[in-house]
DNA sequence: TATGTAGCTTACCTGTAGGTTAGCGCTTAC
DNA sequence: GTAAGCGCTAACCTACAGGTAAGCTACATA
């Protein structure tokens, strides 16, 4: 009943937890086009929306707060009219990175493995 | 505008897809629970029904369903009574585990971050 | 005869992510 | 005076993921 290889039942049971969190965090329609826009340099709302075709002003500001909440970006209000506020990835945020490369390239290869038949 | 360090955008944006492929693929409540069980040994209904708690036999027939569509799990019916079907991970399946521990890594780390008020 | 079994399927209901539209405060530009 | 601009917010609606409950096959046991 325990012959497991290389398996261990607990550790598999501690992973759920955060990986629902991680899944929760970057999962829903926009979180990804949203911290490439900023990886990619763009930081203002208007320059996001823009950058992320499709989002609306609601979701955005929305998916927005979630990652600063969550400690992914920063918010930096600037005084001024009409208003300016600035999103920056953190250090942290940056971290995901090559959690989201990785990612990436195993959609890629699934996607070859399902297009071409696999 | 384009003074970017490391970062280009044409990149992200073919990243987007198979991230996005992936995202569907991997949300969801009860993917991971799932894949994690048949790694760890089980691989009948039953057993994964009663390994994954809390899910119900409709949803997980149609993540499994899934799954399978996905070329991620093989299915084995085996011409008995009562029936009996076995479900087990395919290579490309297995291919899944390093990016999972990545994801649940960056999600421990995340988790101590928001937690310890990082 | 009734009940339990494995692996589903069908029908129905609910919660919520995300879409649409509108409007706010406050300034400059026509 | 009125229109446009930025960064939101509020009110409303829809679609779909996922939950619950029941039923199907065909045999085995009480």
């Amino acid at each position: 009943m325990e012959r497991e290889t290389d398996h261990d039942k607990e550790k598999c049971q501690k992973q759920l937890l955060p990986l629902a969190d991680t899944m929760y965090l970057l999962g829903g329609k926009w979180k990804f086009h949203i911290i490439m826009a900023l990886a990619g340099g763009v930081s203002r709302f208007k320059e996001i929306s823009k950058s992320v075709e499709g989002i609306s002003d609601k979701v955005l500001s929305k998916e927005l707060k979630d990652l600063e909440i969550n400690n992914i970006i920063t918010r930096t209000e600037i005084d001024h009219f009409p208003p300016i506020v600035e999103y920056h990835l953190t250090e942290h945020g940056k971290s995901l990175q090559p959690v989201v490369n990785d990612l990436a390239a195993w959609g890629q290869k699934h996607r070859n493995k399902i297009v071409n038949g696999g």
